[in-house]
DNA sequence: CGTGGGCGCTAATGCGGATTAGTGAGTAAC
DNA sequence: GTTACTCACTAATCCGCATTAGCGCCCACG
């Protein structure tokens, strides 16, 4: 009869037993050499010198499945993305999170284990139970909005340790970090304060993520801090459209400039449309950028139009987001309490804003600033 | 007395025997239902159902450590690289790989593991032992060339599925996969001698790479198919330099149109030198492309000179080639022999080619194609 | 009315290493 | 010459799961 003789791991490795054989030992003693013998338990300094070589003759080398069976943790961290974590459309894609995501994990001395959501053979995210193939990991990081509710819910009860990349409300209990919109916004509202704006309008689609809304947040308290709010005359500082490229015309901002705007705000979205129904409409009607009127980017261009030089704006830190979410998750896995979930965005000063038309800039400072 | 607790796993992650407990069946029935119960063991649907459900609803999922240590599998796919998987600076990155690699490893229902060189706490790669973390996986993708040879050859002698992203000699019995530079090359050959050239010249920089080789030998290998031989006079048909931008003149450029070139054939390299510096030279001695010379450039243009149109040349197939990595390691762990491990590249017709001066492109197929 | 044979399920064991509870030998103390 | 302790090391267990041998039970067959 064929012996049985399984495919791989009995081949060459030596395991402790074998080293123990060599040196005359028992496996208890190997382990407890090679493993530094945290325990402090007496062993004789010849003893632990034959283990050693032998270890060595034999090349012998942990099975870290055993050992991570053993010491009840894997030193693994999940990423779980519903979409594809590396899709080919490149402005979906999780890549700069994951720089920042990757180097925290290796730094911190974990690995990672790239979940997506349509793998395991099929299944999908959405199915009920996908989630937990992520338990295989000491702890998960989340990205993006589509992961279910439920089932994240449901790991969260469980104690599991979870980190939603990006501010979450929906499942109660969730860890998330994100980047602080409100500040950056508002520091975008400063500087063209500073540069002598006074009437600045945020364009934004109709839509209600909660990125939007930040943004919105932050406009609307930057023009309150900066001593917008008093030369309002009632006219809305905030526009929405669904169809930016058939709302926003020529003849619609040569209106907004009679109406004595002149410096247009606008945020980072999946397609980018304001900004480029923006530029488009700013180009059509033959004016100059930033001689008649500043535009500013909450957030970075799309990345087909990211070849020149970046407008004004901020720049979402997702490396740093990446990085800070790690932490988060090591420290709850260590039963920590959490950090500081907001990561601040970088102002990005840039080419497309200047001073008002007719107007110096401001020397002195703004208040409140 | 304090309970023994341990900190984490005990914390919400199931068992097999909770499962067990909570569908009232023993922990090896849990075991063959969610198994697949692959020895064919009689069991009653309605058990199934009821560990089935049970593990559902306790949201079990697999340690995949013990899984590994007891059956020698886990669904898991490592990918190891040198270099941080996600660098900073795109041009070395990896992504276009990982692109191919995560889709046909969730299609056959793995995750990825990503494991670092400078990971587990500081432990660099070229340190002994650094690989081995990789053996948690059932099998490794390896990327990049600074992978050190030893170790991986350890691994290969193991008898560890391993794949190298890349065509790799050095440990012996490494397998890898690769593009198919030498029929590409052929293939761009081709395509100019049916626009009726029959003076081409490949300029190429001054370094061994395999890659660089196998072009050349493309490039040659089309010639002698084509034709090219027998017009030869002798005159080199390839060029190399270590200092293109030095090298590649105007000047040089109108001699060698004087003698008779009238193709330009250079290669994708990690800086992207020879291309630049052709093009430089081009432009300065006032050439049209193609109406007075063709170029064609055996691989992608470097990203930031990749906004317009690329030239004539081919695509390497960096998604297809992670794809093909997955699935030669696959049917390595399951102790299939090889698949054919070179994936041919894609030529990319461009803008850069053209009849020679003075000439209407052939219209008869060329012998041999 | 044995008994042979499915059927449905479980006890027992092992994977490789970490950990804990000892065990035996030698020495010191009373 | 017991008792008391160290010292140096090992037997036994456990981690979570997969696998194997085998145990009752019920039915059919002779």
């Amino acid at each position: 009869m064929a012996e049985k003789v399984p495919s791989w791991p009995r081949r060459g490795r030596p395991r402790q037993a074998e080293v123990a054989r060599l040196a005359g030992v028992s496996q208890t003693t190997v382990s407890l050499v090679l493993g530094g013998n945290k325990q402090g338990i007496a062993l004789h300094e010849d003893t632990r010198a034959r283990v050693l070589a032998a270890a060595r003759e034999l090349g012998y080398v942990p099975d870290p499945a055993a050992r991570r069976l053993a010491a009840a943790r894997n030193n693994l961290l999940g990423v779980f993305s519903f979409t594809a974590t590396f899709p080919t459309a490149v402005e979906h894609s999780y890549y700069p999170f994951l720089v920042g995501v990757e180097q925290e994990a290796a730094a911190q001395g974990y690995d990672l284990v790239l979940f997506t959501g349509s793998s395991s053979g099929g299944a999908q995210a959405h199915e009920p139970g996908a989630l937990d193939r992520v338990r295989l990991a000491d702890g998960c990081l989340f990205l993006g909005r589509h992961v279910p509710d439920d089932q994240l819910g449901k790991l969260v009860a469980d104690g599991y340790p979870a980190v939603h990349i990006g501010r979450r409300d929906e499942p109660q209990g969730l860890a998330w970090v994100g980047a602080d919109y409100v500040a950056a916004s508002a520091h975008v509202v400063r500087h063209l304060t500073e540069l002598g704006h006074t009437r600045l309008l945020f364009v934004r689609e109709d839509d209600d993520a909660l990125a939007s809304t930040d943004r919105e947040r932050g406009f609307r308290a930057g023009l309150a801090q900066y001593g917008h709010e008093d030369r309002s005359d009632g006219r809305a500082v905030v526009v929405r459209t669904s169809h930016p490229e058939i709302d926003i015309t020529p003849e619609w901002v040569r209106t907004r400039l009679d109406e004595g705007v002149t410096a247009f705000v606008t945020e980072e979205t999946d397609s980018g449309a304001v900004w480029r129904a923006l530029q488009a409409a700013v180009t059509g009607a033959g004016l100059d950028v930033p001689g008649d009127l500043s535009l500013a980017l909450l957030g970075s261009p799309p990345a087909d139009l990211a070849t020149g030089q970046s407008p004004t704006g901020f720049d979402v830190p997702r490396a740093d987001l990446g990085a800070a979410a790690v932490r988060l998750l090591i420290a709850q896995m260590s039963g920590q309490e959490h950090e500081e979930p907001l990561v601040a965005c970088a102002f990005r000063p840039g080419p497309t804003t200047g001073p008002p038309p007719g107007r110096a800039p401001r020397q002195d400072p703004v208040a409140g600033g």
